[in-house]
RNA sequence: GCCUCGGUAGCUCAGUAGGUAGAGCCCCUGCCUGUUAAGCAGGUGGUCGGAAGUUCGAGUCUUCCCCGGGGCGCCA
């Protein structure tokens, strides 16, 4: 058979009443009651009734197509039918049944409530639930939006090496990597390095590529292998970099509130917030998130990081993510540029999602000054030499220059509001679990 | 790394005072022409996470280990 069409196309009725299509899919769940069965198929696109009738059909085809298991991938026939007792409104009268791949009968996962466990070790099925489906599916979009802005916007897309010899975070969550006989081989935490090069060949650029990061963290924030959407650019400030991260995920944000309110609505998200939302975010001094958080009786010194416990407190307030400005050099590392006129800040800024979903954003102006970064990496404990590459770019053509990363799976996880990042990528990797 | 909760049928769980293993779902068989996690009747299915110990006897008590969930610190 030829010329299927797609599920959520019929759902969203664009074929009439009565038109004869074709539909490919597994079978999500079935019922029958004696002369009439209720499959439903799900075919990448949706879920959707399609209902054998016992006079439609001929009597083999009614009763082989009885003996399916769930998750038997086949091809159907029939007519299209607007009818409110079908879930969606619409459903696939059957009048044939062409390819057949029958599943074995014993699919694990059940429609029932399943544990965590149980449902991660069986990732590999698991992704087939339609709740999981759209998320996939929004996160897709997401992807184009953002890859969109950037072309409209003059960035050009560049891929920068997974394997790296230095830290770009702190040493202590490098994964270690056997490369051959070389020692000191790490997977990369960013592409930062890369792109600060990068930027005196290419001008405004972008990746959007995996970063890795070895943190013992148990959270449902954290994995070890996320997508890192980052962006550097010559002849900006951090002011310039803060106007560009509003703009980029508002317009994320704005896309997937347009365009596929549907979807988000399902996972859980709020499409007409993220509609609305519009640049400019609010911008408080770390000082200020400082107090504001010692006001509310949570404890906390000038010098510390946002733990937890202080940015719940901070984010619960919030009506969009909020930048927080000019962390202290002491908590950011060595490549944040100083504040000229207070060397005991940097021009640095993470950018804070409402409601504890945490950093989103992180980033800022970067030292372009030779002598001043020398200074810096002693300052931060590490050895100049093994940045000797790194160093040269401020010899030769140095200007000041910004960036920043956004973790795709964090900003997803705020936008659908999800109970935990896992649920945002299909194979999730964290700390106990690389299988499957 | 630390805190905390958990591991009994394929899945979700119950298991009283230590006395020899249960339910629902899944699956199989039969019935049912509008089901929505369908319903009704019957059936299959177990090294109780592992090891050692106490005991006449351990799913249950003790010790050690393994695996997992949630959280903290840290981060995007």
């Amino acid at each position: 058979m030829t010329g299927f069409v797609d599920a959520a196309d019929i759902l969203k009725g664009r074929y009439e009443e009565g038109a004869a299509v074709k539909l490919r899919g597994w079978i999500y769940t079935s019922r029958s009651s004696g002369g009439i069965q209720f499959l439903e198929l799900r075919d990448g696109s949706g879920v959707i009734q399609c209902t054998l009738n016992k006079r439609d059909v001929d009597e083999d085809t009614f009763n082989e197509v009885e003996k399916y298991p769930i998750e038997t991938a086949l091809e159907l026939k029939g007519v299209v039918k607007r009818d409110e007792r079908a879930p969606g409104g619409w459903e696939l009268r059957v009048n044939g049944v062409g390819d057949v791949y029958v599943a074995k009968p014993d699919y694990p996962i059940v429609k029932k409530e399943q544990g965590i466990e149980f449902l991660m070790d069986n990732r590999h099925l698991y992704i087939r639930e339609p709740k999981l489906q759209n998320i996939f599916q929004i996160r897709a979009k997401f992807l184009e939006a953002a890859r969109c802005w950037f072309k409209d916007n003059g960035y050009t897309e560049v891929h920068t090496p997974m394997f790296m010899t230095a830290s770009v975070e702190g040493g202590s969550t490098l994964f270690s990597v056997e490369y051959f006989d070389k020692k000191g081989v790490y997977l990369s935490q960013s592409w930062q390095l890369y792109a600060e090069a990068l930027i005196s060949s290419l001008g405004k650029i972008y990746t959007i590529a995996p970063s890795f990061r070895a943190e013992p963290s148990r959270t449902r924030r954290h994995l070890s292998e996320f997508l890192h959407m980052e962006l550097e650019e010559p002849w900006t400030d951090l002011d310039g970099i803060m106007t560009t991260g509003d703009r980029l995920v508002s317009h994320i944000a704005n896309v997937l509130g347009e365009e596929i309110p549907e979807k988000v609505r399902n996972a859980g998200g709020d499409p007409d917030y993220l509609a609305k939302l519009k640049p400019p975010f609010p911008r408080m001094s770390y000082d200020d998130a400082v107090e504001t958080v010692q006001k509310q009786g949570v404890e906390m010194y000038w010098g510390d990081d946002f733990g937890w416990q202080q940015e719940g407190p901070l984010t619960e307030q919030f009506e969009k993510p909020t930048w927080i400005v000019g962390y202290p050099s002491g908590i950011k590392p060595f490549y944040h540029m100083p504040n000229p006129d207070r060397a005991e800040v940097t021009m640095s800024a993470d950018l804070l999602a409402p409601a504890g979903y945490g950093e989103i954003i992180g980033g800022g102006q970067r030292v372009h000054d030779y002598e001043q970064l020398y200074q810096r990496t002693i300052d931060d404990g590490l050895d100049p030499s093994n940045y000797e590459w790194y160093m040269d770019l401020r010899k030769w053509g140095t200007v000041p220059h910004s960036g920043f990363g956004l973790g795709v799976e964090r900003v997803l996880m705020w936008m659908l509001k999800l109970e935990h990042i896992r649920d945002t990528v299909p194979f999730p990797r964290d700390m106990r679990r690389v299988y499957p």
